[in-house]
DNA sequence: GGGGAGCATTGGAACGATCAACCCGTCCAG
DNA sequence: CTGGACGGGTTGATCGTTCCAATGCTCCCC
């Protein structure tokens, strides 16, 4: 078999050159341990000569998996500090290179006219799992694809099924915001107010929880402390501006908020009001954002570990495609806290 | 062939159910025109009853393109706020989509030791081409590949080689800081200082001209009013420092900066001199990350069109694969100003 | 009615990998 | 002495698609 120049080389190529047959070319690279150690080294020797490397089509073709996983961007908001998906998919590309995957990126709305974009990707065998990311909204994404058969492994609880049975990573966003009370406590401050998100959102009761209980626990009252809205910019400052428009003895000393984007509202609206981050009133915000990290005075905020998600998310990844049962259905991870000027 | 439930419909399912053979199905989705008109509803009626997709492994491996363009994420780097990639990887991977194309992430340095990762995903056909974006970094990456005969655009200039022949689009950087020029200029400022990159620098010496020009244009001085160092917070702060310690007639009223991060260094060091930005000076950015945009007070900046420059990417990514002639080797976008509270 | 021309459609052969069956010699237990 | 397992390897079949050459069919004109 002659090829042209041009041409990349084939198993057949490699097995020409090294005087055996493909499978025992295939054999080398799958599983050596079958071959006579002299034979393997022949033929890792020629593998190098040619600088061949198996074709991905084709032996995606034979095996049934494309070693690809697949990850939906959404649209980034502006105006809202959250840049944990940059983050997040930087480690989720380093844990799967090391697993001998790859992420693919796509997009698009599932609506509900069968041209879901996940079922597109996995009729075409285009991936083999996908990692859904989106769950920390709370949305039904998980539920669906579970009854499609679709395999993932998400980052975020199943917040509203309790019975969901997919795997999952999770952070606990509880701790994170006790961590958080803790520091502020020992900091001296009595009267911590909460700035978060709407009643609904089970995610933010469960960090504000975090918040109620540990206020308690240290004897400190949490009445008229709390504000709940949407995660925006301008929530966050309409929120801080309402708590602090009480009687000077009733103010707030600190605000503990759901999201860097509320955090940088609360400083906006103290602007406003002329009062000083970190001087006057302590801010403490949650995801540990490059803004929190490079505004002035720099943000204390609560850190998820979002490298140790994503390993932990190919290591699941990996159980999900072997074909071995999920051992436990998910995993929650402890943030940390990022403290700086404002507190 | 019968095939038990799990498995999905390939070609020759469609087939036997529309009642044609296998390549009718497959000039019905690739070359429709050569169907007769009802033979080719038969054939879709089929492929939507069945909810086929072709197997892309197998597309792949027959057209020796797998439809994948590879991009390689780099390590975020803390305490900088250049969220530039979050903004452009959205733009990118929805400018592929509807090209029919999807983006393949991947990591890894390119040691000289043989294992390029750009290399391996080539050689083993899992991507058809990359989009470089290291170039903005002036790295030697592009002529690297080029001798490779690697099938790439860039974003960003070919900044150290005048003679590379490869696609490329970039943002008029210099076009950008005239802008911001203007704008301090036209709010009657007339001592505006750059602090920018090191003088090796060719895309930081490009933005630099744009200040140094238009302020003689408007007959201003730059004399001592320029400063040139890292891309760093660290740096940004310390350069402040040093232009405003001089006689107050001879202080700028302004920073304009190569960079968000050095921007946001400029306010640090402000703030440390119980200076406001905004008020006392003013300070525009470069980049309009999303930092620039939550912090207080907001930070104007220099926006890229990376949108616009996703698009182009995508378009020059057709013509090179359809080995079509690339017209003119580059193409440049203008920028535009967000202009916010610190000017 | 015979013979192209032209079009819609077909069967067979790749593409490059893995899988399953099989090869023959050797070694061991029964 | 014999049946079987094991060694290291080969060969043909197979995955699902597209390319290629060839087929059948229709239509039209002489």
């Amino acid at each position: 078999m002659s090829r042209h120049a041009g041409s990349a080389p084939t198993l057949a190529t490699v097995a020409a050159e090294a005087g055996v047959s493909r499978q025992t070319v295939s054999n080398a690279l799958n599983s050596p341990e079958l071959l006579r150690p002299d034979t393997l080294v022949r033929v890792q020797e020629a593998i190098a000569r040619l600088g061949y490397s198996p074709n991905r089509a084709a032996r995606s073709l034979r095996t049934r998996s494309s070693h690809l996983v697949g990850l939906r961007v959404v649209p980034a908001v502006e105006d809202s500090a959250n840049a944990l998906m940059d983050r997040f998919v930087h480690s989720l590309v380093e844990s799967t290179g090391v697993a001998g995957y790859h992420v693919l990126l796509f997009t698009g709305e599932e609506d509900d006219g069968g041209t879901d974009p996940y079922d597109a990707l996995l009729r075409s065998a285009a991936v083999d799992a996908f990692v859904l990311t989106d769950t920390f909204r709370e949305n039904p994404q998980a539920a669906r694809l579970t009854r499609r058969g679709v395999p993932f492994v998400a980052f975020g609880r199943p917040w509203g099924d309790a019975r969901a049975r997919h795997p999952w990573v999770d952070v606990d966003g509880r701790a994170g915001v006790t961590l958080a009370v803790e520091h502020l406590v020992s900091r001296g401050h009595t009267r911590v107010a909460w700035v978060g998100w709407q009643k609904g959102s089970l995610i933010g009761e469960d960090r504000r929880s975090g918040w109620v209980d540990r206020m308690h626990e240290c004897g400190l009252s949490t009445s008229r402390l709390s504000a709940r809205g949407e995660d925006t910019l301008d929530f966050g400052a309409r929120a801080a501006r309402a708590l602090l428009d009480v009687s000077p003895e009733d103010r707030p000393t600190a605000f503990l908020c759901a999201s860097d984007t509320l955090a940088m509202g609360v400083v906006r609206a103290m602007d406003g009001l002329g009062l000083r981050p970190g001087r006057d009133l302590a801010v403490v915000g949650f995801d540990d954002s490059i803004a929190a990290q490079v505004c002035t005075p720099a943000l204390t905020s609560v850190r998820q570990p979002l490298e140790e998600v994503a390993v932990e998310v190919v290591r699941c990844l990996g159980e999900l495609l072997a074909h071995r049962p999920v051992a436990s259905p998910g995993r929650v991870l402890v943030p940390t806290l990022s403290v700086r000027a404002t507190s």
